[in-house]
DNA sequence: GCTAGTGCACTGGTCTGACCAGTAGGCTAC
DNA sequence: GTAGCCTACTGGTCAGACCAGTGCACTAGC
């Protein structure tokens, strides 16, 4: 005791010097989407490190969504903007290795988007409401089961716009997919589609009224009323109040 | 037209494939989190690939958080149990790149707190309330930051496993995390302590008393208070009705 | 007999150098 | 002036090599 304070030292891969100096350039807006890297041997010159380490680094960087490379592409890899497939991704493995339950999921969607539309109801612009609007129009007027989950995908992205929060748009349009994606082999009946066109059409005037907490409840509910018979009875109850 | 209709090829990497199907094999079960993969050399033989692709599969297994490697270890990579990394990784970029503001973070974390303690107000177990107790308690006998923000996140945790759901458990642990991150650097004045301590007693009564609307308003209030210093005045009035 | 130490076989990390298929853009032949 | 080719690149993959670590079996010493 009392001798020098040494720390242990974490070794670090050279690949992750490289992802880690990307990454924070990224960051920094240094590098912005649609930009491209210098090739692989260009990399390997100017990190000084051989083209092995550069490809592990620029696959882990692909790997979380930053860039692209395409083979033979003389420009090098593209900066992507932001996109949530990384999100995505590691939900959705969170929800296979986790064993995440539906029930859990649908209740995640039912917070998400009940908070989503009280924070619309007070903030929404004219220019999204006519977006819900004619999203409502095209469902109703939608002739099979693909157009119709398009106009509901888009209406329930412009509620989610006009909630004002990035976070909880893309989280739930996240989630929205993964759902989707469980039951995606189970035949919703089509007159599953009025009562559901019904249920949006309550929730919007809710949200034009500016009626935050009503829009909520009629949103949750609605997602409970759809999801219900694919679940145990009673697993969603406690969010309707 | 009329034609067959073929579809365009889309050309999978090798590496690509090594990835699916490691990814399937965690995701069936087949692999374990603890077990081992082969060894690099052993999985460029299975796969018939060469070690460079083997390498890169792993690099893009470990960057989802599936795997670890250390060099040097004579059993191959470990098959990792799952954990939030990767979410955390992924949310924490899109706070980044998206520019993601502080309040719109907070407001998201009101909204999981929220369904967290509704949630946990009528499904709590008594083992779970007997742990909200302890942490309050090591709130309470803190003597420095460090210890009191340990207590702190010790009662939020309890909080989100007693909503039994694993989903609003992860993300608002992440976006906790990312949240003090952000402000980090700022020094927080210890009187805050008493008032957030105070906050954390009435909402566990309330969770006691199983009056989930409650608990609800009294965590997005509490989070609120503690936050408001740090964001323009109004950001998160919506939330609070 | 048992333990402490050594050596070995193997691991992952990195490097080198090579080949291939694909792309873009300049150049040539019409 | 344009259509088509050519070339100089790109990324994807492979093969083979070296190094610093690690775990385990074996052995020398007690």
């Amino acid at each position: 005791m009392g001798g020098p304070q040494f720390e242990p030292v974490r070794t670090v891969r050279a690949y992750e010097r490289v992802v880690e100096q990307v990454e924070h350039a990224v960051e920094r807006g240094e590098l912005r989407p649609g930009e491209r890297l210098p090739s692989e041997r260009e990399l390997m010159v100017q990190f000084s490190v051989s083209r092995s380490t550069v490809r592990e680094a620029l696959r882990v960087l692909q790997a979380r969504g930053l860039v692209r490379s395409r083979p033979g592409d003389p420009n090098g890899a593209e900066v992507l903007p932001f996109t949530p497939a990384a999100l995505h991704k590691s939900m959705t493995t969170l929800a296979r290795v986790e064993e995440l339950s539906l029930a859990e999921l649908v209740q995640f969607r039912m917070v998400l988007e009940g908070a989503a539309y009280l924070l619309a109801a007070r903030l929404h612009t004219s220019a999204q409401l006519a977006e819900m609007d004619e999203a409502v129009a095209r469902m109703r007027a939608a002739d099979g089961y693909e157009s119709f989950s398009a106009a509901d995908v888009d209406f329930h992205d412009a509620v989610a716009r006009a909630s004002g929060n990035k976070l909880i748009q893309i989280c739930s349009d996240v989630v929205r997919s993964i759902v989707l994606d469980l039951i995606a082999d189970k035949i919703r009946a089509p007159e599953q589609r009025l009562r559901s066109i019904a249920h949006h059409e309550e929730a919007l005037a809710a949200v034009r009224a500016g009626d935050g907490p009503l829009a909520a409840r009629l949103a949750r509910q609605a997602l409970s009323d759809f999801y219900s018979p694919y679940l145990p009875a009673g697993a969603l109850e406690e969010l309707l109040e």
